[in-house]
DNA sequence: ACCGACGGGACCTCCCGTTGTT
DNA sequence: AACAACGGGAGGTCCCGTCGGT
């Protein structure tokens, strides 16, 4: 590991801060110089342009809320116990979080749909794989006699991210754990008793 | 109604597009300028600075959330009813938006919770009176025994608000309104099963 | 006439200074800040960029040049004379000009030849306009008998221009009238060994 | 030849081609590491500013110019048959260039004459040297009844390079050796008949 | 009530040159 | 001898807000 490649990654954990907190377009490059204690000219060494970071530091992002998803799937091996533990990683944006300012990809979701068609790309690639997860899961449920076969995964893969994320959202808004928690219940004592077998 | 009020409507109007569209920060007075047609001068003369104006915005565009939910709760009569037709109100935000970007409580609360302390405080304000709808409509349909006397009225609004909004989200970002219909039909059939007596 | 056209004029004839002086790439806009007294925000007011601000400095000083040629056709009515009038205007680049640093159109030329496509556009146009004033004088004297038929007057131009910009440019270098007035003296036996009648 | 010596040579030989193509002031190191395929410390190891590149640059380039009248002058014994193939060499800028960019004299001349008092030293300089040559010319022919007793060399270097640059220039800016051709016919026959005894 | 003109500053980008390292 | 990393700052653009005029 090179200085280089060490300085790239500092800068982008901290532009994950900067950019999950205020937001892409209001975090400024003097916010990102203050935040890693560099210069512009160490900065546009690594990135040549602002918008470059801002996509590293949402793919750094969203790969940690994506790596939390897959360990909690890994972590279980029943269907029903997967999705639970899924469920439960989204807490940690509001309870245990891996950077400040709320579940990156529903920040950057939110920005970037009516704003930035490139950013909604990369946001909608990410989301696509977030939900990929949950599909499998449900599939493999079905398939291993764990969850009803006449569970819909696409249909449950939407309504267990829209209701997650908008518990983040409220939380976030609230700076209460209360509305996650409820949205966990929810989704919990739904598993329980309209997918599981 | 003078000429003034008019061209101060005409202006709030023309920025809620564009706020809710690029967001608050994004979003530069000359955008207003272009929306309404109007020159610098036209716009202070209404509205002392862009937060103001920002802030009247917001109040215009959630007081529209805000609106179409109250009356569809006026339009029926049965508490079960009321939620269903509550909740379908907000399909409009994909299919038949009032303005442009989504739905404005949910712009506004993501852009604003861990930067702008200020703005975050009228968000609040206005999620609080969503939720007081939902609780209230609950509340009384315990009392008229329509609705199980053993639900949670501030649960039920933090589930019926995180799942719609979470499906708004997904809507906006991915253009196509299969997942508002799927947080809709969710809801739903959660109420049918879960509250209705 | 506004007061804001007023202060456009001003800021194009402080910038045909600066620019024809330093260079259209070597000029910042915190020079024609310092030539103008305003600030940034009152020159973009009236150009939307350093380029748009740069073509019309290039304007308004090759059409000095085009004047000063056009005068000094109509001053005289022979055409041996109207070419030796319109000879005499190169010096005063040198003597008397207008503006500081040389020949606009020499400069511009040269600057933008293989560097600036959409400039160099713009300086053709102008040196065309400047050959098309010779070749007129010198078609309109071969109609009138005070020029040889045999001449070319297209060659011709070309002859003038090219003489007169590199007695210009050497004036310019040595800060010497000498070279301007050899060329000038080289045209004019030219002029009346090979070409009047 | 050592390593260092060769890389200083290459990066001089690229040097030349972007200096005179876009400008010394328009010119970057950057366009310097692209054009060389070096990084930065590679370039200042070999100069110590930008300044120094355009200085080495300008010399090399001015150097062929030079070399090339030289070449010339040798190939011929007669006086005025030094001076056409002098003036000929003129048409290399155009059709046959040893750089890209037009005349590097030229070039340089127009940059610096009000804006850069160090360059226009070195390139006044070099312009002597233009001169003397034709000037040393000029009176060989004359003391070898060549050429007229009469003809000031002075006025005769002057003519023909303010003639022949302008030509120069010509070509460049409509990318049509037409012009150049018409100088130097104007000039051979100007030798022909004023000079050549 | 609205326009036009301007100040002053923030922002992104790029640039020159230095230093440590290989 | 060359690269990689960085500092510090200039440059062009845009932005917010003010003020005089109309």
């Amino acid at each position: 590991v090179t200085k280089g490649e060490q300085t790239r990654e500092d800068i982008i954990l901290k532009a994950v801060d900067v950019f999950n907190t205020k937001g892409y377009a209001a975090s400024s490059i003097s916010d990102i110089m203050a935040a890693t204690g560099l210069q512009k000219g160490g900065i546009y060494n690594h990135f040549s342009s602002k918008e470059e970071l801002s996509l590293a530091a949402f793919e750094h992002a969203s790969g940690i809320v994506g790596q939390r998803m897959t360990d909690a799937i890994r972590s279980e091996s029943n269907a029903v116990a997967k999705l639970v533990a899924l469920i439960t990683t989204f807490r940690m944006h509001v309870e245990n979080p891996p950077f400040r300012g709320g579940c990156a990809v529903l920040n950057a979701a939110v920005e970037s749909d009516y704003a930035n068609p490139e950013f909604r790309e990369h946001v909608c690639k990410v989301m696509d794989e977030l939900r990929s997860l949950i599909i499998y899961v449900v599939n493999e449920g079905i398939k291993r006699r764990q969850i009803k076969p006449s569970v819909n995964s696409d249909y449950c893969a939407t309504v267990f991210i829209a209701t997650m994320e908008g518990g983040v959202m409220l939380s976030s808004l609230y700076r209460d754990s209360m509305y996650i928690d409820y949205s966990i219940h929810h989704l919990t004592e739904y598993i329980q008793t309209q997918l599981a077998l």
